[in-house]
DNA sequence: TGGCGCCTTCAAAGCGCTTTGAAGGAGCAG
DNA sequence: CTGCTCCTTCAAAGCGCTTTGAAGGCGCCA
């Protein structure tokens, strides 16, 4: 059942049926309803490819996802996706997953711009000189960007506090008595990793805490790496009485590491993380339960997508920024440090 | 630059460059070379949704994954999709996602379907019993299992053989000197965790090992699942001494619950996962490095693309199933059970 | 030289929708 | 009853591509 056949069936024009379908006001509410009725009765749908032809929109959200770089994020990546999804149902639109090798990425992005497969795209994983804004700056493309870049270049982005949230946790550790304080950070170049550095060194600053560059540590977020860098910490002459770590897929090398260690989470060690609320993996089922910063990745996906749509409308990009603040959740992973 | 416009500026039809370029044979050599040329020179793109339009297909298949449930297996997708979307990219075809909560599953489905918005559906993690795969031939639509069902549909599909991958990893620990073997496995009604488990007792039937049902358990692969099932395996009046878990990325939790018990992976419990090479966690670098069973879930991502394409072109179901061995990577958690 | 067939190119008709510009009809003031 | 405005509906022109059916040009054979 298409246009033509539905408005025969009506005995109306396409213009009207069209415009009564899609809410314009030149119809007549009596119209509008038989309209209404008899599209769901037949169960139209207006044909994607043709409306995206009439209109010049794809109708779609392009994400681009590197298969071969920041391997960890992955399971990030599916959350964020699914808050997006959602958030862009509303809307009637869709999202175009391009895996991209990081070597061909640059070719992915000019092929889904250069191609209007989309309206949109989403940058995510930022890092503070970002390759990819550059580019998309460059092609006039709209593009969204979760998280965000330090490169002169004002963009749309919607970014959690990761230097609030990171003060704050340092801080809770500096509350409980701890002087030495250990950072288990990303690759300084994304901004996350350094926001979240920026905060830590803020707490300490704050408090007269001397900086010892010995207790940071910034790699790929594997749960391997993280495992390498606790240890190497708690060896050292004079170890950390806390660790805060950047992600939760990660801090499980961090437990095993002050396992293997022979200390116990929390009583010898601290511990905090900063947790995006991954479905699979839950601080709170932890033992010892783990302090965390928190801030759902989901909801940053769902709102995304609103902030996508009114890009693509046209709004400027310096409405379209948000900085979301972190909670500090508070468990059993932090105690004062040991006598 | 547009059709139009380039045939324009070539003094040709347009009937002429579209069949130059898409490879008809109709078009002399002279003139093909021409307006592949020109087309390169002007960065010609066809406009997809014209091109959609015109030839009926959407050039995008369709994958729909649940925001609530099958929570581990997240980074299974993304791993998939990787291969799939490289698989894909060779034949100028996108990936749809829409992400859908179970609730609303089948409307996501009917959604994709009715709107012509896929060519084709992906289903993965399918159930031996598959409501989607039911709705799908239902609907009349193309689509590709990862993985099978067994419900009397004959559909395409890819899928690694369970089986033989449990009944290798089973009588790898019994020719060890195993004989308590637990199986911390998937969901029953998921096809691959009824198919382990019947290798699973094929190898135990075959060494006329008998059965010990309170040494299977079956629940959602999560973290905490495993570490739960596993503790209370341990706790038992006579444990196993060796335990092949379904999921790498839940493995974790049987390693925390066995080091909790005071126990050591391998030298006191045999341990073996199976491993579908997730790029952020590695069996080889754990300690002990953990013998799996090993299927990289992104080859099969990139040839469910082949076989897609094929189902679209017509292939015949029949023709489009395939079931891959699977290795068994014998490493450090597999040693002879404590005297 | 005429006629046949093949190779190459073309004009034009869709594909199903949106949107412009215009027309029909009802209601109201003059 | 006429003329005007406003409200509703319409016909038709795209959007950029593919594909059908037809025609032009050429060499070849008789």
């Amino acid at each position: 059942m298409n246009l033509k056949q539905l408005s025969a069936h009506l005995g109306l024009s396409q213009t009207t049926v069209s415009r009564a379908l899609n809410g314009f006001p030149e119809v007549g509410e009596a119209t509008r309803l038989r309209v209404a009725e008899a599209a769901r009765k037949h169960d139209y749908r207006p044909n994607p490819s043709a409306r995206k032809l009439a209109t010049g929109r794809a109708e779609a959200v392009g994400f681009i996802f590197p298969t071969d770089r920041n391997l960890l994020v992955d399971p990030h990546f599916v959350e964020f996706l699914a808050g997006l999804g959602e958030g862009l149902k509303a809307h009637e639109m869709d999202i175009l997953l391009s895996p991209a090798p990081s070597a061909d990425e640059a070719s992915a992005y000019r092929r889904a711009v250069g191609g209007r497969r989309v309206d949109a795209l989403i940058v995510s994983g930022p890092f503070l000189d970002d390759a990819r804004i550059r580019l998309l700056e460059q092609l006039g493309a709209d593009y969204i960007v979760h998280g965000r870049s330090e490169m002169g270049i004002a963009h749309a982005w919607l970014d959690i506090d990761n230097i609030q949230a990171f003060r704050d946790a340092t801080g809770h550790l500096l509350d409980l008595g701890h002087r030495r304080i250990a950072l288990v950070n990303g690759r300084d170049e994304q901004t996350f990793a350094s926001h979240r550095r920026r905060g830590y060194l803020a707490a300490l600053q704050h408090r007269g805490v001397k900086f010892d560059p010995a207790l940071v540590t910034s790699d790929e977020m594997t749960d391997e790496n993280c495992f390498r860098a606790t240890s190497r910490l708690l060896d050292a002459h004079d170890p950390p009485t806390a660790i805060i770590c950047s992600s939760m897929l990660s801090v499980l090398g961090c437990m095993r590491a002050i396992r293997a260690a022979g200390l116990a989470v929390g009583a010898d060690v601290s511990l905090i993380a900063h947790d995006d609320c991954l479905a699979f993996i839950n601080p709170a089922a932890m033992v010892p339960a783990l302090t965390t910063t928190r801030s759902p990745i989901r909801d940053a996906g769902r709102r995304t997508a609103d902030l996508v749509v009114r890009r693509i409308a046209g709004e400027p990009v310096a409405d379209l920024q948000e900085l979301w603040p972190v909670e500090l959740v508070v468990r059993n992973s932090t105690l004062p440090p040991p006598k």
